[in-house]
DNA sequence: TATTGTTATACTCTATAACTATA
DNA sequence: TATAGTTATAGAGTATAACAATA
């Protein structure tokens, strides 16, 4: 197969030999797949991963702070502010006063919130199990286990 | 230790019981703290992941057309143009016409490029050994391994 | 008709600085 | 002074639709 000296690449086999080693973009790749299959789980209720997510937390954590739930979830306290807004104006959650300290709001889930809620986590539970079907158990169980221990190493760190 | 009935949470134990299953969520964390270190690593060199990876992808793969190279990156041909329009206007690639088909693009590493590159990727492989320095080998191989695969799996999906 | 590269646009997430009210 | 929540803003990444040139 002669051709000329300057065409396009004209095969879909990718040298990938320089990114096959950076982890970081593994994750990149990995974790859009996931993003983007989620926002379609999420979207009958109206949430995305922030929103859920803080939804979970504020559920398990009853009488979180907006500071403690932005660390809990790595984001910044500003960004958090329109995120419990947002679940507070469609009364899924309560912003609730402590008399102790009026600088402090504890964050808890209402009754809306805990059905919706249910419901988001079954979708999202059902959701990782689809993606995940084509990874063996123990794959998935230590991708858990080694994600989160890098995580708690770097976050110790600072 | 008798407490009011309402008061903020007071410790900083979270109970992680549902998002400790949510696999998307210890991908996004993790991910998270790399692109961070990773933004900083790449400062020097005026670079952002997605122009390092562009540049890693035709340099290791020669006149790769943009529709390919947004294939191999996992984003859309729209949004890779403002990041091969940088590249060039750097002068670190060049846009090289084809002469059998001229909607297509050759994309091509410059010697300056090729230079940057070198540097760079040195940079982001210490990066990652720095930032992977507390987890054991055969972890980061694993974690590799599984990442890759899964997003193997992914795409031959579709 | 289909494909390549392109423009425009909207939405989301992230990061920073500065403000207020309370402690 | 320091902390909790807030506002404003800028930068970056992502997704979609529509267009011109070329096949």
């Amino acid at each position: 197969m002669n051709k000329p000296a300057k065409t396009a690449k004209e095969t879909d086999e990718f040298n990938y030999e320089t990114l096959d080693r950076f982890v970081g973009y593994q994750m990149k790749r990995a974790f859009n797949l996931v993003q983007a299959d989620l926002v379609e789980t999420l979207k009958p209720f109206d949430l995305r991963m922030l929103t859920y997510t803080a939804l979970v937390l504020i559920e398990d954590n009853p009488d979180l702070s907006q500071t403690q739930l932005a660390n809990a979830m790595d984001i910044e306290r500003a960004n958090l502010v329109v995120i419990v807004d947002e679940l507070e104006m469609r009364e899924l959650i309560v912003r609730d006063r402590v008399p102790t300290d009026r600088r402090i709001y504890a964050l808890n889930v209402t009754l809306a919130g805990r059905r919706l809620l249910k419901k988001a986590v079954n979708a999202v539970v059902s959701h990782e199990a689809r993606l995940f079907s084509g990874m063996p158990k123990n794959s998935r169980d230590q991708l858990i286990k080694t994600l989160s221990e890098f995580h708690a190493n770097q976050t110790r760190k600072l």
